[in-house]
DNA sequence: ATAACACTCATACGAAAGTACTAATTCTAT
DNA sequence: ATAGAATTAGTACTTTCGTATGAGTGTTAT
């Protein structure tokens, strides 16, 4: 934010030379009108181009829809319970779960279980498709 | 397209005659040098923020994703199949696929495995996330 | 300290899902 | 007309999934 601020403030100032010095130039003839005019204009077409674009980036930042953390917090999803949810809606079975969490298969059904209930569904392919919904899962 | 051009056009033509409008006021000094660089200043500013916008809008249009009908034909899903795999992915079990097709659970099991041998995969859900990749799936 | 919660694990049972065939019927294109 | 898909359906078997229930351990807030 700090560094917004001094890019900000340095290009005013910039700015301000610049009218400074166009008016200077033009009082002394000692270049062309047309020149500094057209100099503005593309100066300021950039510009234009330029903090555009950033608010574009800033909008669609939100559209590539990262994880909605109140979401899991609202539903009541533990930590573990939504590391789990990840694996499985990525296609693993209990077991390469459980293998890959470092934990036992009747610990990933009681946590999928668990998930089962508070998702409010009763089968993995509807907790994908909840957790799509309610936009849980990474990347996607 | 035929617009475009007479827009662009218009708006050129318009800028060329406020380069002289505003070079001729200069001469005279009927109004003063600022107002004239602010004005042509704000002017290519906005403009560079309209051009930017139409690129940035043409370029989002293709990224709402509608159903890729070649990959389907690549892959060699059947008309049946793909229903299937459609049903499949919003969440239905085997037996409630059956009842929505109108045929038995022993046609949609047949049906299930022949989709997971095109789509090379051993699970239901990693057969919902190979669909989702290929953008088959509608919606979503 | 202790109640509440998260995480762990086990057993046992029943329900789905998935595999591996075989086979009949119906399209479809050459 | 006929070969080759596509669709349907079955049996038999294995594996995975899901539910229910109980229980031990550790963390945390009151």
């Amino acid at each position: 934010m700090k560094k917004t601020i001094f890019i900000f403030a340095t290009l005013i100032i910039a700015l301000l030379a610049l009218f400074q010095l166009s008016k200077f130039s033009i009082m002394q003839g000692s270049s062309s009108l047309e020149f500094i005019i057209a100099a503005i204009a593309i100066i300021f077409f950039f510009i234009g181009i330029y903090i555009n674009k950033k608010r574009a980036i800033l909008q669609e930042k939100p559209k590539t829809s990262e994880i909605d953390h109140s979401q899991i917090e609202k539903i009541g999803l533990s930590k573990r319970e939504y590391e789990v949810l990840c694996k499985l809606a990525k296609g693993h079975s209990n077991k390469e779960i459980a293998s890959l969490l470092f934990v036992s298969e009747s610990t990933i059904k009681t946590h999928v279980s668990n998930i089962y209930i508070k998702l409010d569904v009763k089968r993995r392919t509807q907790a994908i498709q909840k957790a799509i919904a309610l936009q849980i899962l990474p990347v996607s």
